[in-house]
Formats: C-alpha cells, sequence, structure tokens
DNA sequence: TGCGTCAAGTTCCATGCGGAACTAGTTGCT
DNA sequence: AGCAACTAGTTCCGCATGGAACTTGACGCA
C-alpha cells in the first residue's frame, strides 16, 4: 500500500535528510541525535560504547557464562595483575558492590585468586588462575577485532588523531565538574 | 608513615607512569586502561560516556525525579516530536520495554501525550506538553554546558575534528558484526 | 477473505543492580 | 596510647531492569 510509503515519509527526519545518513541507511532518529542534537558528544560517545559493548556481553555471558560485571574485572587483572577490587572501581563505570561480588563470583569460578597485602590487610590483591588466564588469551583478541571492526572505517592516522583527541578528554578530567546544576551557590 | 609511599609506589602502573598521567592526577589503573589496554577505543567511549551520564542522572533524578530511561525519552522528543517509542528503542541503548514502561510513566506525570497514529494503530506519537517541554528547555542547556566543560581542553578545530571522526564510526555502523564470535560457521 | 508472518507496544517475572549502611583495618593527631 | 576520621571491601534490601512471552494490529499472498 501507499499508506506505508506515506508513513515512512512522514517519519521523523524528513527535514534532515541527508546523503550520508540515507547512504548509511542510518534509522531517522539516529540522523536526528547525529546532527539535531546539541550534545553531540555524548550522543556518539554512548553511542559507540553501546555498540561496542552490547555484542561483547551477549557473547561473553553466552559462552563464558560471565556477567559483565565479572568480564570487567576479568579483562582488568588481565590488564595488570596485583590490583585491587578499588583500581577496578576507579576506572570502570560500576559501584564498588557490584565489583566486590563480581570478584567473589569469579574467585568461586577459580578465575581469579585473591591475596591479602601483607601491608594493609584491608586490600586484596587480585591475580589470574590458570583457568583465568586462558579465558582473558581467548577473549581479547576478539574484543580487539571487534573494535577494529568498528574502526574500519578510519584511516590509520584518522585512528590515531581521534585516539589522541580522546585521550585528551579523558586527561582532563579533574577540571570536569563532578556535578551538575551549581545554581544553589549564588 | 613510610608504608604508605611503599606502597602506592608498588601499586600498578609504577612501569608506564607517563608525565600527562601524573600531571593529570590521573589514578594509575586508569592510565594504565588507557596505555596498556588493546581496546582503545571502547575504554575512551566508555569513559566518557560514563563520565556525562553519571552526573546527568544524578542531577535529573534529584531535581526532576525523572529515571535514567524517562530522561531518555524525554530528550529524544524534545528533540523531534511526533516520534513513536519505536524510535527511540532504535536511537538508544534501552529495550523497548524499559521505554515503554518510561513512556507510560511520562504520560502519568503529564510531560508528554501520545497520539495514535490513523493509519497504523499500533503506533503511537509522542508529544510533549507545556510542562514537558519547560523541562527540555530547563535541561538542554545545562547538559549541554557540561558537554563543553568536557571538551574545554580541546580547541575549536579539535573539537570538529573530534566529531566528524566520532560520526564517521557511526555511520558505518551496518558494516559492523553485531555479534561477536562467528566462529560456529567455518 | 482468511491465514501466516512480521511489527509496535505492553506485561510478566526473576535477578542482579546499586544506594546506603556496615565491618574491619589504617592513619594522623595530640 | 587512644580517639576521630578515613578507606577497602562486604552485606542488606528494595526495586528498576531487561529477557521472553504476549497482544493487537498491519500486510502479503493465494
Amino acid at each position: 500500500m501507499l499508506d506505508k510509503l506515506r508513513r515512512e515519509r512522514l517519519r521523523p527526519q524528513s527535514r534532515s535528510v541527508r546523503p550520508e545518513a540515507t547512504a548509511a541507511g542510518l534509522h531517522p532518529m539516529v540522523a536526528t541525535k547525529l546532527w539535531s542534537n546539541p550534545c553531540w558528544l555524548s550522543f556518539r560517545a554512548n553511542y559507540i560504547a553501546h555498540h561496542f559493548n552490547q555484542p561483547l556481553y551477549e557473547w561473553i555471558a553466552r559462552k563464558y557464562k560471565l556477567s559483565a560485571p565479572e568480564h570487567v574485572v576479568l579483562y582488568a587483572v588481565g590488564l595488570e595483575e596485583g590490583i585491587t577490587a578499588d583500581d577496578v572501581v576507579a576506572s570502570s563505570a560500576r559501584p564498588k558492590n557490584t565489583l566486590s561480588r563480581a570478584v567473589n563470583a569469579l574467585v568461586a569460578k577459580h578465575l581469579l585468586t585473591r591475596v591479602e597485602d601483607a601491608a594493609d590487610r584491608r586490600r586484596k590483591h587480585l591475580y589470574l588462575t590458570r583457568q583465568g588466564r586462558r579465558i582473558v588469551a581467548e577473549t581479547v583478541p576478539a574484543l580487539v577485532e571487534h573494535e577494529q571492526a568498528m574502526l574500519a572505517s578510519l584511516s590509520h592516522n584518522e585512528c590515531r588523531t581521534l585516539h589522541d583527541l580522546m585521550t585528551k578528554i579523558v586527561l582532563s578530567q579533574n577540571a570536569w565538574p563532578t556535578r551538575i546544576d551549581e545554581e544553589s551557590k549564588t
């Protein structure tokens, strides 16, 4: 029926149809969020992060029976053995109780061991077990490959530029406000 | 005590201490994830997204009593009135039942109205009420300001470059694999 | 004009998340 | 040496979240 076509044409961003958008088969609302959105950075960061995380966590859950926080911990310890739960908290987006549970689950699954710090008995250093290391060794290449696929449309130089600019933002972190809305103090 | 210093020195990334890192007062594990991490893009995207979202949602919840999904919907409708719940699903990171609930909550709070599509009675177009529009008008500038603060360390040109490179990634979306691990089909 | 397939949106339900409070351990101060 | 303030990690608990199944409606095809 023509109805369908008519509807399609009336959908959101008929106004902002850019050639790139239709070329890429982009959903019109995504086009709107790309080009008629005052918060361009946060949309792009969230979108990229989500489309990286989503397939990854689905895969990790399916193949290794690990929850997302568990994978976060495992990956972090894979990067740097001997870190503590607090290090993971500081460098990830999850609250500490969630990560605490994840650590316990990983220890229960014999993927991680916990060694109490001699000087400060509150801290527990985390190390991969042989099994844990095997999983890291298996998964990391897949993640890298997935990330590279997302970067495939960029040249080597563009990647480097993007890398450096995003690094700059992260490094400026402590200049950011931690909280929005300071209007209470006039 | 010296113990503390000694511990600090032994912490994670003593090996990868870069001048930028210590200058920025960066947590050592963040430095590791920046510079000893094969998945550089996903870390940066997640980190930036998280540090944008976190204060935002805290603020929205505190000041406007809106949940994160509710804000997502409100913001999207603010960008483009008349969209449907499905448009929000396609352009956001949340599953459709979560967004369905959010739409219902917003309608109950009289921030949104729902108009059934004449041609397809399954679809419901969403519009802001006067109150809804007021909240959007109030919040968007704060979000923009927050985002600008995060971008403060970049020049105008760098922003533009970053914008374009991230856009390129989003546009290449349908070339990405949706799923990791294709090894089953040999 | 009736049937199979697909799409928009909702409902059901288990669970895992995360805020807040708590425990155990450390440090600094006097 | 003893007390207050702080930190790493855990526990408690309510509830929002999101997977799966369902409902209602559209559409293609004979």
